[in-house]
DNA sequence: CAGCTGAACTTACCGCTGTCAAGATTAGGA
DNA sequence: TCCTAATCTTGACAGCGGTAAGTTCAGCTG
């Protein structure tokens, strides 16, 4: 009868308190710890004190639950992608640091990652979840505005800037995708691929899509 | 008690003949009329006639029959590249047609596509399906290949082949992924992000890394 | 041709899942 | 103070993957 609300020291009543919000969190830390295909909402609600049925009076069903764990997932991967932002000027080092930033996103948190994008439920019903395109749109912007100012300072060739946000989106998500189903072999310890380590891989990969994108003038 | 085994004339005999390969060509089918998550053992067993245990005589689990599934999805991988791969001589044309080739075999296989790389289960057990990883290492052994050929003919630069390989293979692997689960809103009719169709967006993306790859001399 | 054996298949069951309906509880406004 | 509506529990349902025990039968042995 121990696991409390709230604090942890806040008797267990009847009634939550919060319980939509300690689902949500604690939906967090079980894709830490455990794939997205095991992720059960009847471990959940045990997990936070309630019974099984208890999220249903918070979410229509598992989908609309695990859409707004994607909204929260969104924002962190965002905030990945702000910090490469933020700590690089030089233009290559900017593009390839957030690229980076967005494949450790990937790698250091597969379920979740897993969860927002090998899901094809949710962008089916992306009309019920206005905020998780909301949420999906900000993070693809952080990458088009970056590739902007890229494009603006001449640094970049003239184009379509969302035709390069989508090539270059695509290349991270297949990155990450092929380093988290273990489709890449090598992890360090490479065996018959010779591609060295999987940091070495991605940061030759962005570097030949930049190289792709870049102004030929100032090459 | 229709619905006969080998034949349409045969009769339904208690024995089914060839139960294995019925299973795993029905499969096929099954995936094609819908996704991955919706595939059932149960229903694929009532579709080809037998009871819902019957399976479990040739294969250990529901991962096994998928596997052997994934294996034929491999070929047919496979020989949409190798079809490009014939159909053009000219070294730029060569590549993007094979990526157009793959990226084609994804969305329209949207669900075999899935089960052979978005599944996690099948990487992991990889020991367990030797001929699952044959067949995949035959078709990354196809793109390596022609990257080889095109770098021995000086078109590509110098530099680690399966390095090049992994950063094609992410690039259309992402493209599929994104396309197919509905990450990228324009298919024709696009309406905020102005990309332009589908197909010139992989074009665009394709070209892109082909100029990263490319020997500086030749440009 | 009769009998046997083992593989192939069916039936019945288990625990688990997501979901729903009906009842119990309780916070907070009238 | 009482009432209402939201919240949570209990118990049920169908469907899932998987297992065990019983049934059928093809093909070999004598």
């Amino acid at each position: 009868m121990k696991g409390c609300p709230v604090a942890s020291l806040v008797k267990r009543t009847y009634h939550h308190g919060d319980l939509r919000n300690a689902l949500v969190s604690e939906a967090l830390k079980l894709l830490e710890e455990q794939g997205a295909a095991e992720f059960t909402l009847r471990d959940l609600a045990s997990r936070v004190g309630v019974s099984h049925a208890a999220p249903y009076s918070h979410f229509e069903d598992k989908t609309a639950l695990l859409a707004a764990v994607a909204v929260e997932g969104f924002h962190r991967l965002s905030a990945y992608l702000e910090q490469a932002v933020q700590e690089n000027s030089d233009p290559t080092e900017q593009f390839v640091q957030m690229g980076e930033a967005y494949v450790r996103f990937g790698t250091e948190h597969p379920a979740l990652y897993n969860l927002i994008f090998a899901n094809k439920e949710l962008p089916e019903q992306r009309d019920k979840f206005p905020e998780l395109t909301e949420a999906g749109s900000a993070a693809f912007g952080m990458l088009t505005g970056m590739l902007g100012r890229m494009q603006q300072s001449g640094f970049l060739r003239e184009g379509n800037l969302d035709g390069f946000g989508f090539a270059v989106w695509a290349l991270v998500h297949g990155l990450v995708s092929l380093i988290t189903t273990g489709h890449v072999e090598c992890a360090g310890d490479c065996a018959d691929a010779e591609i060295g380590t999987t940091e070495e891989a991605v940061r030759a990969s962005l570097l030949g899509m930049l190289h792709g994108l870049k102004n030929p003038a100032t090459a």
